[in-house]
DNA sequence: CTGAAAGCGCTTACAG
DNA sequence: CTGAAAGCGCTTACAG
């Protein structure tokens, strides 16, 4: 019992009076911040060792005034994908002895306030934003936080922070025009609108039809959250539409899984009936049956960089104000 | 210039001051600990309102002596099945106003214990287990370390702490038995050996091929680290071997959509020439084509149990030293 | 090189 | 109902 007692409350003082030296020295030891003359630092190690002591961070970060946390919002949806860039990202901060606090937003405004307050009062040192939101309050109150923020895949116009991300509307166009190619003449396309990413996506689709002379037809984009049961949704929508079309564009590889599920299901034959195109690259596409043709994000360097720059900010340099990374087409089966 | 500094430094002694009050009384109506007068109360509010005061939670983690974080052990691989369950965990532990802090590690025995220093110098409340380590050292130290620990979805028999899963060596005989019944003679298994869930499984495989008077075969039994990659490289030594089996079961969803690409690759028809059984039950199961058969976990439960039971010792209350949840069989276009 | 002491921003008995 | 004061476990000028 005393024993138990003792491993809970063991702090700083309680190794410096068994040593017999200042806390200030045992805190010199635990850091390294000064020169501690050796016989001095080998008792207090000794001390150390013995007691199991164990450091307390949340008084550390007190008086640093510094929490070595980062906050990472990202959405709830579309696993894969955010979790790739996540993953690449937590890394790099977590070499540079960052931890990471994560906050997976479900996709209503308000929550995103509730995430950003929670970070804020945490005292995380930067932040990491994955998620788009159109509420001008949490704008201002992003703007006020006075810590380095980095926006990672995402595009939000209005807020003052390095972005790193591919060229959405390129992308997209590219992607089309990819399908247009092949000689796709009625495409479709699967999305989530009403936000920056998406938005810039529905036109690059609009302006390679345009260019390619053909007309755009609403009754062809469907919307999707970007998850597998959507774009199995939002393809039964289309099969139910009677609309015809030889191809379909899916703003997220995810969509495209179930995408072709629904077709399949529907006795299309992919590619023969139907050409699918995807969007993001994840590993997982190049294992399906059949493999996913898609627009392909350069997801580990949207990861790395984003976090890196963070790190940059961190110590107080700037870095450029958009990243703009290369996507590519990856080929599949899928399309043909 | 004025104004951001006084943002940063803003503090309950400042609101105090604005306000007319003490520390104490701005405390508590931020905290709603004591009854305060309803006028000092809205002076109070209107002061924090008009500053846009943010609470700071590591002095409140330091007082307390409670951080309201749970820290998180989960393997990097594998992410789907385990994405799933730290999710619905992660619902269950938000809602009772506690963070996450997440720890993936990578499959290294050190790690596991840098990790494990790193949540404990946080001081995190309680810890959710989702990755088996073998190492006796990290056993000690997570027996020290006075916090409650709850173990989802593995089995470490030495540590005494809570464990929420299911019965894998039942699972993996049910599983077995499954195709055996389909009358598959040479059943091949891919699978992570040498801790105990993995162990368990491969043990409830022997015993009902053994039950069923069929010979084990040590060579269609392969090791893959549970990533959809080690799946197909599983298959691709499988086949490399020239051994005659008729199905396969893969002890994860993601290495089984490894296996069906390398299988389909090689000109092998899903179920016709080769029945693939899963293991785990993600929702992405039944999107793939074909859809894949698979021994289903309560992924969700596994989930919102452990994290249910971690709020239960959080709160000083005792739990079930085993909470066994059931599995199933989950049929698919992969086997028949 | 080492120590005494102040202070980080809160909470909470303890008085009043 | 409210306030003065101690204390949570550290770090770091400031002296010596």
């Amino acid at each position: 019992m005393l024993e138990l007692r003792k491993e809970v409350s063991m702090g700083i003082k309680e190794i410096a009076k068994e040593a017999g030296v200042s806390v200030a020295t045992v805190s010199r030891v635990l850091n390294g911040t000064k020169f501690v003359s050796e016989d001095l630092k080998q008792q207090v190690l000794a001390c150390i060792e013995k007691e199991g002591y164990v450091a307390n961070h949340v008084a550390r970060s007190m008086v640093l005034k510094k929490t070595f946390t980062i906050g990472l919002i990202i959405p709830e949806v579309s696993e894969l994908y955010h979790q790739m860039v996540f993953s690449q990202a937590e890394h790099v901060l977590e070499e540079a002895g960052y931890k990471v606090l994560v906050c997976r937003v479900k996709d209503t405004v308000s929550s995103v306030r509730v995430y950003l307050d929670l970070l804020l009062e945490n005292r995380v040192d930067g932040m990491l934003l994955m998620h788009e939101t159109s509420n001008p309050k949490v704008y201002d109150q992003l703007k006020k936080s006075q810590i380095p923020i980095v926006l990672a895949g995402i595009d939000i116009p209005d807020l003052p922070f390095p972005q790193v991300r591919i060229d959405d509307f390129q992308a997209s166009y590219d992607g089309t025009n990819y399908l247009l190619s092949l000689g796709k003449k009625h495409i479709a396309l699967i999305g989530g609108w009403g936000y920056s990413v998406g938005d810039k996506r529905l036109q690059g689709y609009k302006t390679a039809l345009e260019e390619a002379g053909l007309s755009f037809d609403p009754a062809l984009v469907v919307p999707g959250n970007y998850t597998v049961e959507s774009g199995s949704e939002a393809m039964e929508r289309l099969l139910a539409s009677k609309k015809t079309f030889d191809s379909v564009f899916v703003l997220s590889d995810e969509m495209a899984i179930g995408v072709m599920r629904t077709a399949l299901d529907a006795g299309l034959r992919i590619p023969q009936d139907l050409s699918v195109l995807g969007f993001d690259g994840i590993a997982l596409s190049r294992f399906l049956n059949p493999t996913l043709a898609t627009v392909s994000q350069p997801i580990i360097q949207i990861g790395v960089q984003s976090a890196t720059h963070l790190l940059t900010l961190l110590q107080g340099e700037k870095v450029a104000p958009v990243t703009l990374l290369a996507h590519r087409i990856q080929t599949g089966d899928s399309v043909g």
